[in-house]
DNA sequence: ATCTAAGCGAGACGGTACGTCGCGTCTTTGC
DNA sequence: GCAAAGACGCGACGTACCGTCTCGCTTAGAT
């Protein structure tokens, strides 16, 4: 399958797999991700070039995987109180704090540019990071939909992404600050629509 | 206040700007944002690396300029017809036409890629190019909701926001299609939200 | 004659002229040959570059010209006391004198390096500086030739170069230090010769 | 003790030291010293410019390598028939048409050009090209001195000296031409000095 | 005394080369 | 046979000067 006698897996180095992912969070948040270099990961991390370039193809690649290797534990559903709307807010301002704390900013930031640029690269990034971020919130309004909290025919997906991605856009072009009010709003907004009602 | 003297916008060669301009919206369309470099430009437009590097910081800020010397004409206000679900509609299907052509794609994400990752451009490239977009939403908004259509209370601002973030997102993440239905159902769930009517 | 519509000399500033002379004279004892450029001149001198350019070819021309308007005024005819060979040392360990003075060395040398690698200059370097050198030695050789110091078919143009190219080459090629010792064992065995006496 | 890290030479390309000398030498006769480029040496050896950054600190540094690569070899004594102004003059004439090949002019001028300018470079060429020259003149000198040729107290390298700067000089600055009947005239006089003989 | 064309300071321009950085490949030497 | 180390060919970086070319401006010399 792979075109150049595939690397032995069984026979990679796990000391020097954690060090690359060190290096490379580390120097991502210090630099930043335009000056990141394979050569600094691979000096930071007292590694060989070529181990790098033998596990993955791009600079992109290793942070994904330095990014994730971290955050695959976390995962799950969203809380479910009965409430879908104040479910909601508490989920999204917690989310505020998470991106507005530079450490997480970086490398997410840094991923988040990569994929929006590297086609190839996006497929992973959403797969792995975008869309189970996505499905939580619509397994949550699915929930709400059969308890009657919305209507019938909601489109829970769409609803998802008109829950997250007025915050995404916010956050990743800088249009406007990440606050709780903005949530509070943006949820009440997106369940009550803009219509009056009759 | 300048930290290097300025050069003398008054002698600058018209011809030397209009060239640069041209070779950089062609290299971006061939060869994408990461492979396009000032000496591509330079050598296109047969223009000194010098006359690049003497007006703009980056290749961004080419692009930029480059991309709304074209775009400045353009403005102006949505259609109204009374209804402004139709309006809505109509505008954002045609905007789908667009960001599905490959000749606006490339240097507009070139742009937003180079505004997600750096700050300083970012401020210009929202104030030049995505803030006239979420205003003249928030125009056709304000008007809808004078006239009866939205509720009294709405936040026009957000409301637009609603409906060009799960767009732009879908577009910039590859997250999803860009299509018709999917602006129509956007325009009805914004406007309608997802609980149920009394 | 001028392939150009040659320059209005009557017309010429005297004061950047001048300006020009102090400022590459200066620049070449502070930065060397090398780093000596036209821009920089043109610079210290408050000058414009087309002002240069207009009236030399080169800016060892430019250096040439700087030397030579100081040194012109120079020149006249080796001493003559009746004795050759001390009136060669005393003249020739004045020389040594000037050849380790810094401020006389750096732009004679950079003229020499000039001259040495462009053959066009070297006609002008010669014939304006090294060839009145050779001759005043030339003529004290001649007239001591005549007085029956020297034998009476002495080829005194070599004898000339027999003192002055070691001196010469010493300095230009750092191969030797410049002494009073050495002229004056130069010029004691240029006289003899190196046979031993019948 | 060194400032950057420094290469390992056991890893050094033989073949690309070789390409590079072969490059400076056929373009220092194509297009002269000045117009000689580490691009334009490294373009035609077919060679990284870092390569050659790597191991020589300046262009002139290449050629003195390329030069004295060459011409390491080469080296000896001068003939001796017992009869050392024949044997000088024997020598000096095939310097002559050493001098007077373009090919071989091109490189060594350039070499001397540098060294005159650079000081610390001028180290090199002096102790690797010029010393050895003068010493082989200075030891068929002493042999001639021991065999009674020349007078006893004879300074047999200020002798040297005597012999080959007017030489040197007069091929370097251009104050005149290099012929037989120069140089058989300069041993000439040399050896028999200027002085009538008693 | 006025006009007018040249010299002038200034510096933008199309270029070439600089010396540096990082790329991705390749090779050498352990382990 | 993976890994650390790093030399290599390559391409782009951003800078420094080159020599040419306008731009006003000032400043004679001819009218």
């Amino acid at each position: 399958m792979a075109n150049k006698t595939a690397p032995d897996s069984s026979r990679r180095s796990e000391r020097s797999r954690r060090a690359i992912f060190d290096a490379a969070l580390a120097l991502v948040g210090e630099v930043g991700y335009d000056k990141l270099t394979i050569e600094g990961i691979a000096s930071r991390a007292g590694v060989g070039k070529q181990t790098i370039y033998r596990w993955w193809p791009s600079k992109a690649a290793v942070l994904l995987d330095a990014f994730t290797a971290d955050a695959d534990t976390y995962r799950g559903a969203l809380p479910d109180t009965g409430d879908v709307a104040a479910d909601l807010k508490a989920v999204l301002r917690a989310t505020v704090d998470e991106f507005n704390d530079p450490a997480f900013q970086a490398p997410y930031r840094a991923l988040a540019v990569a994929g929006a640029s590297d086609e190839e690269l996006s497929r992973t990034f959403v797969a792995r990071l975008l869309e189970p971020g996505i499905d939580v919130y619509t397994d949550r309004l699915r929930v709400a939909r059969e308890a009657g909290e919305l209507a019938a025919g909601t489109d829970v997906r769409l609803g998802a992404e008109m829950l997250l991605s007025p915050f995404s856009q916010r956050w990743l072009m800088r249009t406007g600050e990440l606050t709780y009010a903005f949530v509070d709003a943006l949820v009440d907004q997106v369940l009550h629509g803009l219509r009056p009602r009759g």
